[in-house]
DNA sequence: CTCCTTAGCAAAACCGCTATCGTGTTCTCA
DNA sequence: TGAGAACACGATAGCGGTTTTGCTAAGGAG
């Protein structure tokens, strides 16, 4: 068995309420025994059971991480995962593990994610939203627990949200095109009742309306962020008796399904018409040519979302939603004069 | 504050002995009485505290999740995070739920994975290793706790492993080519110290062996499993004075890589030369022709991962190590006549 | 009708750590 | 020199479960 906090105490002849003092820096001990008795638990290796602190404290150093929302959001998702894979190395250097709630018997109504997070007295929750959010969640939000939304607008006493500036996203594309003197453009957005797409989907038409561009209708479409969405709307793009200039779609899976319809067509890019996709996710790279792209800093988001849970869930600071700044990449299927 | 167990034997006008043995389905307990506390047990939705519980029970329904190996293997890796989504999956159909072990430097000391599985007391381990392993987790698999690798040899009291059979994808490759009547084939492979790819490298030149095919020296190289070096090794294929027929790279990565070279020096895939990469991630489908690879099935690697840890966590079972079959998917970048 | 078994439940100790409070020792200073 | 303050530390009562033990009453056998 391993060893208590009882065996070390023994071993270095105080009391157990002494060690613990020790452990967690409490003060009002004598720099001999604690000397001494920190030379034992560093011989011993001596770890304090995380159940029973956690027990006597309500504290874990655990941080919920939590997948909402319908749609197969989890470790698949290229976006989401970089975000989560720098969040989890930000939080990791601040002391806490992560703790990864199986979304599996949720659906059958079984068990909340409030609730066990009680359960598990998480000290915060990352949630991370792709399309509608659940019930469960709001409940969640609303509580006293910490937490921190990507991508969704997550409102409550200790919450609050990140994400990029999707508003800035069309502007970004339109100038750098309006720059190179291209005014046809294409637009293929997603999905009207999704919080992200709309504010994406308002960007772009604000956008052009400030350069004085024409919004063509047949050139506006509206898929689902996935490819097949892309390809049918640039398919029907091409079928038009005008093409557009250039295209911009509102992530980069439709863009490449548009890229895909425009090799079918023979149409090339960009010397035909260009395109800009939109999060840079790792395809961008490998398709042919590279898709140039807005990208969203992921990174950024993050590290941003853990050092902002961090602080909230040391209450010593109140915490504001952030947006982050989107940043145009061009790759190969736009130009750049 | 939440209710306790005493809270509801209160309400019940039980003992906390016999609520607790209600919620664990114990026996001696009358129907009567049964039905009166889980009535009490529903209507709060009373739910037993998680340290409370694994303090006295030393058992956590947690899984430990560790990606181990210095390189980069995270929530970024296409390949593994597709096995641990399908792992998390299955498992939270199993009623666990998962720890991710940050592998940041997070307790003054370098934390040993092995005091931490201890500190959470969790039920079992999944271990997920690009290359070289540490001494911290050979260390956890000495020792009693459950622990199931992938794509590593996991060897100890309570441990097994599970992987593709990846001595037989060249088998796979090479007889596809031979039965399409291609002999001249390249090979990109990868890194000869890492276990993966020797065992890829191996089962490549077995097979040409045995089909009596060439092995043109010039037309193998080794690379570690990234984009770069596949375009690099192509690079030097494509300058010597004889074409292969096919090129097969032991990592899509690389494929890509390859296909880039292949098209600077205007290489038409697949009419001048097939490729054929390994793995079957995403940007696969992606790339233009798509390419055709050895796929791994990463669904079915995550959910047998998930019954054998369980198995061994149950301990009513021998776990052996397990190999899947890998299956080749047939794209654009190859023929199929 | 008595004795013994057994089912059904309560009492209480315990898991390992923290936190409050009290006691004994030393230090300070009038 | 003695009183009070400051300091170091120990004793102990939880935290919220589980589990062993043992008591009580009902049921069955003789």
């Amino acid at each position: 068995m391993n060893l208590t906090i009882r065996d070390i105490a023994r071993m270095a002849g105080v009391s157990p309420a002494t060690v613990s003092k020790i452990m967690n820096n409490y003060g009002g001990i004598s720099e001999a025994t604690r000397q001494k008795v920190y030379k034992i638990i560093e011989d011993t290796k001596y770890q304090p059971t995380f159940s029973a602190k956690s027990l006597a404290t309500k504290k874990s150093n655990l941080i919920g991480l939590i997948y909402a929302g319908k749609i197969n959001v989890d470790f698949k998702h290229p976006f989401f995962n970089e975000v989560v894979n720098s969040f989890k190395k930000a939080v990791g250097a601040l002391g806490y593990d992560l703790l990864l709630f199986s979304n599996e018997k949720i659906y059958q109504g079984e068990s909340k994610y409030l609730e066990r997070c009680k359960h598990f007295h998480v000290d915060g929750c990352l949630i991370v939203a792709g399309d509608e959010i659940e019930e469960a969640v709001c409940e969640i939000a609303e509580s006293e627990i910490p937490c921190i939304g990507i991508d969704l607008k997550l409102e409550g006493p200790n919450s609050s949200y990140i994400m990029t500036d999707n508003a800035k996203i069309g502007m970004k594309v339109v100038e750098n095109l309006y720059l190179n003197k291209v005014k046809k453009v294409a637009y293929i957005g997603g999905k009207q009742d999704s919080l992200i797409s709309s504010i994406r989907n308002e960007g772009f038409i604000d956008a052009m309306k400030q350069f004085g561009l024409p919004l063509n209708e047949k050139w506006i479409h509206y898929g689902d962020f996935f490819e097949e969405s892309g390809y049918l709307s640039m398919k029907k793009i091409l079928q038009g008796n005008e093409w557009p200039e250039a295209v911009f779609a509102a992530s980069d899976m439709m863009a490449l399904g548009a890229l895909k319809a425009m090799k079918e067509h023979g149409v090339r890019v960009p010397e035909d018409i260009q395109l800009i996709g939109c999060d840079d996710i790792e395809s961008c790279r490998y398709s042919d040519p590279p898709l140039s792209t807005v990208k969203q800093d992921k990174h950024k988001l993050g590290k941003l979302a853990a050092y902002m849970l961090d602080d909230l869930i040391r209450g010593n600071v109140e915490i504001h939603p952030v947006k982050v700044d989107p940043e145009l990449v061009i790759r190969s299927s736009s130009i750049e004069r």
